[in-house]
DNA sequence: CCGCGATCTAGACAGTGACAAGATACGCAT
DNA sequence: ATGCGTATCTTGTCACTGTCTAGATCGCGG
């Protein structure tokens, strides 16, 4: 604890902190990661800045503040792993909308904490720019990935349709992963599998967009 | 405010309160729904059951253990409605499966704040026997309506596929939507639809379960 | 070089969960 | 019925939190 290159608390030197913005969201993630989000706190995200506590106040305003930028950072970071999945991906437009899955599901695993604070709407104010701006690209991320399969001319309510089918699908199976709640699913699998595994075969199962008529299995 | 019937707080004349454990639950649930669960405060469900701050305390041991039982009524209460709806669903198990789906998201509407209680896994305690109770009920009942598609001699592997995929499915579809961020995609249905018309939409895109063979979309 | 504003500290207050100790009354054994 | 053990409930307290206020320190532009 209390590492030799730490800003303050050793030497109270300098008063004034320098980049005390970055340090404290740097602070609130590793809090929020390693202890969860209900030890996120103001006072102890100015603790491990080695700031007063009252010090993170002038930077966000108050706590909703600290979690809403935090959680713009989050989902700016989001976006660009989604986007970078799609873009990468080979294959049809089916196969696009899967790797967007993946990258969802991988990314809600590397930053869980982070993961549960952006979907924490009520603790999160999104009216603020950094928030709103997150949030717009990270939708524009996931609608640019559907938007691919509407080359053959859906109407806007397919589009809709297939976007909310493939958002549900994987803000779900995320969720639920990181709620443990598919632990029972997992090991029903054969050879045990593990959660990447039902992820395919969710895939293997569902044929999201497969057909553009809604009735009829014709074709 | 303040009902005629109410126990204490008017005269407290019984020291004892009766039925404290019922009516704190039932206070807490008030506040749930109406103020949102970071209003949900023991000491606010004392005050609204009318007795001393730490009353609670002597029947669910701490906070924890009062939205654990909390989440465990909710859980019981998801799988009557959850069983019921599949239950009466004439059709086929692909029907059947769509009413779970509609019952799913038909709860999480009706009871918001207790729904996102119940997935708040961080702040319940799963050792608890009532929540564990309700979680095994209501587990029971979503595991029944995937079950009856099973008939077709399917492995267990992708029965459990299955499972993951409706579940995912309707959970996604739900938290989003509590969310407001369907909100978009729900504006760009024609005639400006609703979300019961969005849900329809997301069934008639996806077939989940439509054949047991993953590739090949010949019928 | 000065002073003004931004940054940070120190202190205080109300609200919270949790704990301890005491008051009350229910219900069971006799 | 009656007395007592114990579950139930109250009062008081403590540490911690978010937020507000006032003051200290420093950087930067005139």
């Amino acid at each position: 604890m209390d590492g030799p290159i730490r800003r303050r608390r050793a030497r109270p030197a300098t008063y004034h902190h320098g980049d005390l913005r970055a340090a404290l969201l740097g602070a609130a993630e590793t809090i929020l990661e390693r202890d969860g989000i209900q030890a996120l706190t103001l006072r102890a995200a100015a603790r491990a800045a080695g700031v007063s506590h009252a010090a993170p106040a002038h930077h966000f305003d108050d706590l909703t503040g600290l979690l809403s930028e935090l959680a713009a950072v989050g989902f700016v970071r989001f976006g660009v792993r989604v986007a970078a999945a799609t873009a990468a991906a080979a294959g049809g437009p089916r196969s696009r909308l899967q790797a967007m899955g993946r990258a969802y599901v991988a990314f809600a695993r590397a930053h869980p904490g982070l993961f549960q604070l952006m979907f924490r709407s009520e603790r999160l104010d999104a009216t603020r720019p950094a928030l709103r701006d997150g949030l717009a690209a990270a939708g524009q991320a996931l609608r640019r990935a559907v938007a691919a399969r509407a080359s053959r001319a859906l109407s806007p309510g397919q589009v809709a349709a297939e976007a909310a089918a493939a958002w549900s699908l994987a803000h779900g199976f995320a969720v639920l992963l990181l709620d443990g709640r598919l632990r029972p699913l997992i090991a029903a699998l054969p050879r045990g599998g593990s959660a990447d595994a039902l992820l395919e075969a969710v895939f293997a199962v569902t044929r999201v967009g497969r057909g553009t008529a809604p009735a009829r299995p014709r074709r």
